[in-house]
DNA sequence: CCAGGGCTCATTTTT
DNA sequence: TGAGCCCTGG
């Protein structure tokens, strides 16, 4: 068995694992709020006071988390004594540490398995975050190389970057649960090119643009560690402690790679995490990695069972979700009693949007499975939100592949900056601020005019005052199509405006999209207010489930609509909202073999991701149809009272709410 | 019976 | 944009 349970020593987020005196490899359970970066944080600044190991020159604490976010918060909560511990994403760990250390092994290893000649002087660099494959390499370059190397001229010139950027190390085959290290890489190929034009297309990104996808990282780092020995040795040298937080969160390849230096007598390897809120599945990650893990001198294996965060009204109904995990089937309240609210159980039947019925203040999150359900929550308009979704997804879908948050973030098209622009300049206003009308106007009109004394200093600073006066006309109800109008006939009566007026793309027009132009054009100021400082802005309360990992939120609503391909009622959908509430399967045995089954159990984790967020209000919306909602009352009440009985708890934790 | 035009609806996310 | 669905004309 993968998990013993008898032996699984319980500790809190206190406990001192006296690492340094036993040495020992472990693994950490540890549910929701159950202080987990704590537990880490002071475990290491025990380990640097204490440990024997660390004295020696040059030698750190391994510190592996999923994203550079996590990452930042443990450097930050470390102090001084990050100066022994090196944090980092795998990604970086092993492109600083691995790749760039082992310039000639990774050349010799590309050459050796593919084929492909790298010169000495190239030096290959991870891709940068955020930004497309090759965004930092001119397209025309790549052609060049491509002509040079005997590739057709006229294939070339229709080969875009897109393209050219596709052709990377495909790990899927290898990144799967078991681990096989037998199945074979090889490089994605589009059929219209032959083994030898692909080739010749990852020499040019390889020798031209130098850069290496995010996946063939993994994938290099994992076979140099592989392949030689002197790199497995001062690994374990240089790091004889390796600790990974949310190791549900990673993925097979990730783990196989660090067990090639990790599992040694010579290295304490020890991973933290909880198998419920293992949520990225997509990503290749399963909580099997985390079930199954083994040390070959066994690990030690240690339980937080207490949950800091939330009340204990919340955490029986999280546990009711959980009720199946092997380790920690209920959580104990250890410090939220301040309060002690039911949990809300809102059953909607009405034909209203769910914004309408909820009272949503600046405590409060919205957490939904899909970007559509969190959508639905906003308090926009039907018929204005109708056209604002149409945008969004023209914009993701229709070609551009673009997010709206980044979108609006980056000021893509001049809609979307005069939008930034007079949010700004209206928001100043209404807060009397000079200074801030002044920074709104930055790079539109000419504020040097006012600033910098001189004779018309004060007729240009009468002028800003007719503008910020003329921006009143703007109403909540104001289009954009009239916004258009009134924003340039007061930008130009300034006689500062040092940029073209802002335009809507009209039919005709070379960068005019129906679906995008004519919806911006009915958007009202309300709603672009709304958009801006609300629903698409970074720290915006509605967001996934998703993105709230980690998070918590004094009161939270949890939708759990399920994509519509996922939902039941539709063609092919496997999700029944009533059949999962009635008997949670956060953990299925069928994981890797029943992919419906696993994407059950998947759903289950992240609504219960979503709940566990709450610190101390929680509300689970449901939306039924009126002929569905008293089975399902009835039924998801007498699972819950079933629970409460077999739990011997007798004050109920829930609440019903019909809307 | 089937080819193809028109229409609708788009997973979640890290590096 | 592009897959999938419905509908219609040949």
């Amino acid at each position: 068995m993968a998990i013993d349970i008898v032996n699984t020593l319980l500790v809190d987020s206190a406990s001192d694992l006296k690492i340094y005196e036993n040495e020992r490899s472990f693994r950490v359970f540890a549910g929701p709020g159950a202080g987990k970066t704590y537990l880490l944080i002071e475990n290491i600044k025990t380990l640097v006071k204490n440990s024997l190991k660390l004295k020696k020159n040059g030698r750190k604490i391994l510190c592996i988390t999923y994203t550079n976010a996590a990452a930042d918060e443990i450097i930050k909560r470390l102090g001084v004594y990050n100066q022994y511990v090196y944090v980092s994403t795998i990604h970086s760990f092993l492109y600083d540490v691995v790749l760039k250390n082992n310039r000639v092994q990774l050349r010799h290893q590309i050459q050796n398995k593919y084929g492909i000649e790298i010169s000495d002087s190239v030096s290959l660099k991870p891709r940068i975050e955020g930004m497309s494959p090759l965004a930092t390499c001119k397209k025309e370059k790549l052609h060049e190389y491509l002509v040079s190397k005997g590739m057709d001229q006229t294939k070339v010139e229709g080969l875009s970057k897109t393209k050219i950027g596709q052709c990377i190390w495909k790990i899927d085959i290898l990144n799967t649960y078991p681990f096989n290290d037998s199945n074979i890489v090889t490089i994605h190929q589009d059929p219209v090119f032959s083994d030898d034009e692909i080739k010749i297309i990852k020499s040019s990104i390889l020798e031209v643009a130098q850069e290496l996808d995010f996946d063939e990282i993994l994938f290099w780092g994992y076979t140099l560690i592989k392949e030689y020995k002197h790199i497995r040795y001062s690994l374990r040298y240089k790091f004889p402690y390796v600790f990974v937080d949310e190791y549900q969160d990673t993925n097979p390849i990730q783990n196989a790679t660090l067990r090639l230096f990790a599992d040694d007598k010579n290295v304490v390897w020890g991973v933290i995490g909880d198998l419920v809120q293992s949520i990225y599945g997509f990503n290749n990650a399963t909580y099997k990695e985390f079930e199954n893990f083994q040390t070959t001198d066994a690990q030690i294996d240690y339980k937080i069972d207490g949950n800091r965060r939330s009340t204990d009204n919340i955490i029986k109904f999280c546990s009711y979700f959980r009720q199946k995990d092997p380790v920690i089937p209920n959580q104990i309240c250890a410090k939220n009693t301040s309060v002690n609210n039911k949990v809300k159980i809102v059953l909607h039947t009405g034909l209203e949007e769910p914004n309408s019925i909820f009272v949503i203040d600046n405590e409060t999150a919205i957490l939904c499975r899909s970007a559509a359900e969190v959508f639905s929550f906003t308090n926009i308009d039907t018929e204005q939100k109708r056209a604002l979704k149409k945008i969004a997804n023209t914009y993701e879908f229709g070609g551009y592949g673009l997010d709206m948050l980044n979108a609006i973030d980056q000021g893509r098209e001049e809609w979307l900056r005069l939008c930034k622009f007079l949010v700004q300049l209206k928001v100043a206003k209404e807060k009397n601020s000079l200074a801030e009308i002044i920074s709104a106007c930055r790079g539109i009109i000419d504020i040097e005019k006012i600033t910098k004394s001189s004779k018309e200093q004060g007729y240009y600073y009468k002028n800003l005052i007719i503008l910020i006066k003329k921006i009143d006309e703007i109403i909540d109800s104001t289009t954009m199509e009239d916004i258009e109008n009134i924003i340039n006939e007061s930008l130009k009566s300034t006689n500062m405006l040092i940029r073209d007026c802002f335009l809507i793309p009209k039919e005709g027009d070379e960068y005019y999209n129906k679906d995008i132009h004519d919806n911006v054009r009915l958007l009202t100021y309300e709603t672009i207010k709304k958009m801006i400082l609300e629903v698409y802005s970074f720290d915006s309360k509605i967001m996934t489930i998703h993105k709230a990992k980690g998070l918590e939120f004094k009161k939270v609503i949890v939708g759990i609509e399920p994509f519509s391909k996922e939902d039941i009622s539709k063609k092919n959908g496997y999700i029944d909202k009533l059949a999962i509430l009635k008997s949670p399967i956060v953990l299925s045995q069928e994981e890797d073999t029943n992919p419906q089954k696993s994407n059950i159990s998947e759903y289950t984790r992240i609504i219960y991701v979503g709940l566990s967020r709450a610190i101390n209000d929680l509300t689970l919306y449901v939306r039924l149809n009126l002929n569905q909602k008293d089975a399902f009352r009835t039924e998801f009440d007498n699972a819950l009272k079933e629970y409460m009985r077999v739990n011997y708890i007798n004050e109920p934790f829930y609440e019903f709410v019909e809307i």
